[in-house]
This record gives C-alpha cells, sequence and structure tokens, in this order.
DNA sequence: CGGGAAGTTGACCACCCTCAAATCTGGTGG
DNA sequence: CCACCAGATTTGAGGGTGGTCAACTTCCCG
C-alpha cells in the first residue's frame, strides 16, 4: 500500500510492445503517458485488489507475477489466472463499478495505475487506443475459452503440459528462457487454476520427471523435451 | 444465411433493456438505430459465425438461443456458453479480427447485425454506448470466470444445479416462467458446457427426479424445490 | 409411419481425490 | 550462524465419482 510517484513514461516503457497499442504517432505516444496515474508497489501475497472494492482502474504489471481469483460464499475458490508484466488486470470491475475478484501478488511487484476514466476519455480521441482496450479484453474472453477447454476436457497430464507450456511461451516472449522456468506459484494454486488437487499437480510433475519429459527441483522445471508436451496435450482426448 | 433487411428500430425494441444502455437521451437513443445494419435469421443446426471467419460485426439476438464452443485440432470441443434473447455474441473475434469460436442456433432464430466499426465510431461520440460495450465484454469476462469455478471445483450435482438455477434466472428476467423451463440443447451439449459426458448429466437429473427436487420430461423441465438446488450448488465443496 | 437421433439405465473400471506420513525448504529468531 | 518451525512438497494406500461401453427405450422429424 506504499503509492510511488516516480513517473516513468510509457512512450519509453520497455514493456510497450506487450501492454500499449502499436502503431500510433509521437504526439498519440505522449497523449498515453497521461494515462498513467502513479506507479503502485505490492508486496509478496498482498492484494491488488480485492473482490467488493471499488473498481477506479486497470493495473499494468511492471514487474512480478500475480494470480486472480474468485471466491465463493462458502469458502470455495478458483484461481482464474497467472498474469506478468504487461499484462493488464482489473477487467473483471468494470461491469459493476467492484472488483469481481481478488489480484495477489506472488512475489514483490511493482504496476502502472490507470484509472479508467481516463482510459475512456483518451479512448475517445485516439482510435488506437480504443482498439486496444477492446483487443485487451476480447483477448481476455478468448484466453478464458481456452481454459473452460482445459478445466472441460482434458485430464490431468495434459492439463499440466498445457500449463507449462503456455507459461514458457509467455516467459519465452518476455526475452526468458524458451525452457526453464521459476514457477511462482505453490501447487496447491496451480491445482486450484487447473481444478486438481495439489497432490494429483506434484504427482504429475514426478511423471513427467520419470518419463524424462522434464526436470523439477521444487520451483525450478526444465522443459527436456517439450515437443513431448506438445503431443500430450493434442493427444485425441484418449 | 438469408439476410434479413427490414428494420425495427433499438429505440423500440422491446429488448432494448437487456441489450443496449440505459440513461441514453432521445437524441442520442435515435442515434443508436445507426447501428443495426441488418437483421439476419439464422435456422436451427446453422452457425451464425464460425471459427476462422473474418470478424465484422457483433450480434445482438433477438430471438431463438445459441451456443458458442471451441474446437480444437484433434476433435476436442467444448460449449463455452448457451446465449438468449437480449444477449450479445461476437466479441471474441475482436483480438484477432477472427472468430475465436463458433456460434450456432440452437433453434430458429434471428440476429441485430452491428458492425462493429460502426459500434466503435459511434461509442467514441455517445459516452454511455462507450461504457455499455466496456461493460458488456466486462460482464462476459465476470461470468466465464464463474464458468472456471464450476469446472474447477464443483461436482457433478452441483454442477447441474449451478446450470439449472441460471438457466431459469435468466429465462425469469425475459419474462418466463421461474420453474419451469424447455432445454434448448441435448444432454451432451449441457455435459460439454459442463465438462460432464451426457451419461452423468442424464444419471444426475433422474437423481434429481427421484429427490423430488425437479420433474423431467425429455427437455421439459419443473423445478419443484428451488431451495434445495441451491443448498446443492452452496454446499461447501464436501 | 419408419428410421435415426436423443435419452435412460446398468455394469465395470480408471482417474483422480482423500487421508496420512515423511521429507524438504526457506525464513525467523535466539 | 545455527536451530527451529511452519509451510510446501512428495509419495503411498485406498476409495469414490464420474467415465466407458453397451443395450434398450423414447421421441421426433422427414
Amino acid at each position: 500500500m506504499t503509492p510511488e510517484t516516480i513517473k516513468i513514461a510509457c512512450s519509453n516503457c520497455n514493456l510497450r510492445e506487450l501492454c500499449m497499442p502499436i502503431g500510433l504517432d509521437t504526439a498519440e505516444l505522449e497523449r498515453l503517458d497521461q494515462i498513467v496515474a502513479t506507479r503502485r508497489k505490492v508486496k509478496r501475497r498482498d492484494t491488488l485488489f480485492r473482490h467488493g472494492e471499488r473498481f477506479t482502474s486497470l493495473y499494468a504489471i511492471r514487474t512480478g507475477v500475480f494470480k486472480t481469483r474468485v471466491t465463493t460464499a462458502d469458502g470455495r475458490d478458483q484461481v482464474t489466472g497467472f498474469q506478468m508484466a504487461g499484462e493488464i488486470i482489473g477487467l473483471d470491475g468494470i461491469v459493476n463499478d467492484r472488483h469481481a475478484c481478488d489480484a495477489v501478488a506472488l512475489e514483490d511487484a511493482e504496476v502502472c495505475v490507470m484509472p479508467f476514466e481516463r482510459i475512456e476519455a483518451l479512448s475517445r480521441e485516439v482510435n488506437g487506443l480504443q482498439r486496444h482496450v477492446h483487443k485487451i479484453m476480447s483477448r481476455e474472453i478468448v484466453r478464458e475459452h481456452g481454459v473452460m477447454l482445459l478445466l472441460g476436457s482434458m485430464r490431468a497430464e495434459e492439463r499440466l503440459a498445457a500449463f507449462l507450456l503456455n507459461m514458457v511461451q509467455r516467459l519465452h516472449a518476455r526475452g526468458f528462457s524458451e525452457s526453464e522456468l521459476m514457477l511462482r506459484m505453490t501447487r496447491e494454486e496451480i491445482g486450484s487454476y487447473l481444478g486438481l488437487k495439489l497432490e494429483t499437480v506434484s504427482r504429475t510433475l514426478s511423471k513427467f520427471v520419470e518419463d524424462g519429459i522434464a526436470e523439477v527441483q521444487q520451483r525450478h522445471v526444465r522443459i527436456v523435451d517439450a515437443a513431448a508436451l506438445r503431443r500430450i496435450v493434442d493427444s485425441p482426448a484418449c
């Protein structure tokens, strides 16, 4: 909860390609900088926002990894996604002016706070931004379709294979290794996301190790045989 | 594929409260009418759009029920939702200018075709419309969170109970009975949506009948004890 | 009115969950 | 700096939920 007032312009942010629209001219780019009100640091385990809180802003992740989760009155909860640098969170809050899920930092993190009113005002004038906002929301809808497919029709191995491939692919797009990754979440959080129990996640990872598909040391995972993982994901339902 | 050119204005459409923004003045309301280019009739089993097709428009459902589904190369498929009058479909197409899922009519249906360029142009000028578009997309994101919760952490009975309650609630909002509904989809389609096999859907429905919770005659369902269904949904995970 | 799709039900079993115990890790305080 | 402890992870044994396969019935739709 330490609001940071240091401003770094979007126009020279190294995450611009991931988080902001491309194809804007210089004048438009400078107007974009107005969108980010402040930066905010969030410590590990702290929430960026919590379900029920008033919605005011979207957040662009600068550093760190978040999880979002929905919780029910009876104590069930479901991780709905893991978000990393360059990704936008908070879209769930727009419908009802209140957030519908919690966003929790899995490691110390920093976000750009973008008041939604500013986004709306500017996107009325900068067509590229308007389109970009629409695309971000649409992308989230399509992503969730993919998760529904995973939860609705894949077996444990397939889910975990898809999860690992997805994580490593997103990390690779951010300049990290194509084959090694450091998981920022527990087995239980992975399980919640994939609709599995933590023991099943652990066992399935062990199986990948046995089969020579991956090497696992706690949170550190090295994908030895990515092709095998892809084969598991694409295996015709069994 | 029979484009209908008959135009009926949004401003006097009886579904306006469901599908269009409220709180617009008369002048703004009339401009809204420009959004709907045409009507289009879709026959049972026909697709309104198909995954891979170029995205041009959103569709507001006037009559009929649709399902949307994603399919994978290896033949898996997953129903991602059932949509009824007043709901908007096609949002998945915005990200990549191509549709990411199929929309299939479960009965003869009619939709309003709303070219997305027109929506974007007008929402730059009518703030209420801009906000409304954002809310519609956000609502879809939140709805999918709910489905993820269902698929990730509920058992068969709970899923089906949640499904029936959700259907009847949406139908009730459209002026239909609070306790009776006619399912427009097969057991297999329900199963795909809920991550269950059709036999499990059938068995679970039979169990509801045994327990005096519902009466089922094929696609016709009468909810006898809605409270019991709610209890099943809210039962602490078990 | 007939054929085919949709739905129901039963038997069996696989996959994943539950419960339990042991081990490992990283952070904290003495 | 080390000991300790809570939390995270692994692994095992056993059981239950829902999947699979199959047969039969019912209901539309053409």
